[in-house]
DNA sequence: ATGACTAATAGCATTAGA
C-alpha cells in the first residue's frame, strides 16, 4: 500500500501534473495541500474518471486539503473528522480549511482493512514573532491533542502532509539560509519533536537517517537548479504502520516539470497484512 | 537586501506562501 502526500499549490493550475502523477506513480491514498478552491469548484468528477474517490475540505483562495483514494485496487475513503476547532490568527476569521482525517477501507479475503489517513496543512508562521506563529505553534498543540486521541485507539494510522517545519538541521540546504524562518524555530522543532516522542515515525527520516533528501523547493533565485530544498512534506505512522514500512521517496522529478509545485509528491510504501 | 517567483482574487495591486 502506498500512501502519498503532495502540496499542490493550487488546483486548479496544477491539475493536468496532479492527474500525470496519480496515472504514473498510482499511489493507493493521496493526500493533497494547498488545494485553493472552495467546496463547489473542486474538479471531483476529473479524480473519479481516474478511479480516485475524493473528499475535500477547501476554502477560497487559500488552504485547502483533500484525500483521494483508489477505487480501482479496491480503496475506498470515509470521512471521520474535518478541522481541529481552532481558529485563524486574524480576528473574528474563523477555522481555516488545514485538516481531514478519513478510514481508508478495504474489502478482502480476510475481512475488512481499515488505515486511518490524517491530511493536513499545518500553518507556516511567517512572519515572526506574531499573531501568525503563535497560530502555528497552538495548531500544533491541538495537532499533537488528536494525534494522542488517535494513539489511543491503537489503529493502524498515519499523518500526512505539509508539516511547515523542518525537523534537523540536516533537513535543509544550509541552516543559515533559514535559520530566523518559522519553518526551523526551536518552538517548531520542539513542538515537532513532542510527536515524535510521543512514538509516531517519521518514515522518510528512518530510511533516511543522515537527512539530505529535500521535498520542496523554492520558486525563487533559482533553488530548483541549485539543489537548495528542504524536507517539510512529512509521513507520520503509528507503531502498527511503522512495523510495515518498506520504502519511501520524493518524486524529484515531478518538481522540475513545467507548471510544477513548489514541493514534490512524498510517499511511502506498508506491507500487506 | 524582506528582494527574488507563483497562484488566487480582484485589478490596473494585494495577500499568501515558506
Amino acid at each position: 500500500m502506498k500512501i502519498a502526500t503532495y502540496n499542490i499549490n493550487g488546483i486548479k493550475a496544477r491539475l493536468p501534473r496532479l492527474k500525470e502523477w496519480l496515472t504514473e506513480t498510482r499511489p493507493a491514498v493521496a493526500c493533497l495541500q494547498e488545494v485553493k478552491s472552495q467546496d463547489k469548484d473542486f474538479p471531483a468528477a476529473e479524480f473519479e474518471e481516474l478511479g480516485y474517490q475524493p473528499i475535500w475540505h477547501g476554502q477560497k483562495s487559500f488552504n485547502g486539503v483533500a484525500i483521494l483514494a483508489d477505487t480501482k485496487a479496491g480503496y475506498s475513503v470515509q470521512e471521520v473528522k474535518r478541522g481541529l476547532g481552532i481558529d485563524g490568527p486574524k480576528e473574528g476569521e474563523g477555522e481555516q480549511s488545514r485538516y481531514l482525517e478519513a478510514d481508508i477501507v478495504k474489502d478482502g479475503a480476510n475481512g475488512t482493512e481499515r488505515t486511518r489517513i490524517v491530511c493536513i496543512y499545518l500553518p507556516n508562521g511567517n512572519p515572526l514573532p506574531g499573531p501568525k506563529f503563535d497560530y502555528k505553534i497552538a495548531w500544533m498543540e491541538k495537532l499533537r491533542a488528536r494525534m494522542l486521541e488517535i494513539w489511543a485507539e491503537e489503529i493502524p494510522a498515519a499523518v500526512l502532509g505539509d508539516y511547515n517545519v523542518i525537523p534537523e538541521d540536516d533537513d535543509v540546504f544550509a541552516v543559515k539560509a533559514m535559520a530566523s524562518d518559522a519553518l526551523m524555530q526551536p518552538e517548531s522543532r520542539s513542538a515537532y519533536a513532542r510527536l515524535l516522542a510521543d512514538g509516531w515515525c517519521d518514515a522518510v527520516r528512518t530510511l533516511n537517517p543522515r537527512g539530505g533528501v529535500w521535498t520542496y523547493w523554492d520558486y525563487q533565485a533559482g533553488a530548483w537548479q541549485r539543489d537548495h530544498g528542504f524536507r517539510i512534506d512529512h509521513i507520520l505512522l503509528s507503531p502498527e504502520l511503522a512495523d510495515r514500512l518498506v520504502a519511501v521517496g520524493v518524486d524529484k522529478e515531478h518538481r522540475g516539470r513545467e507548471k510544477a509545485s513548489d514541493h514534490a509528491p512524498t510517499w511511502a510504501t506498508l506491507r500487506d497484512n
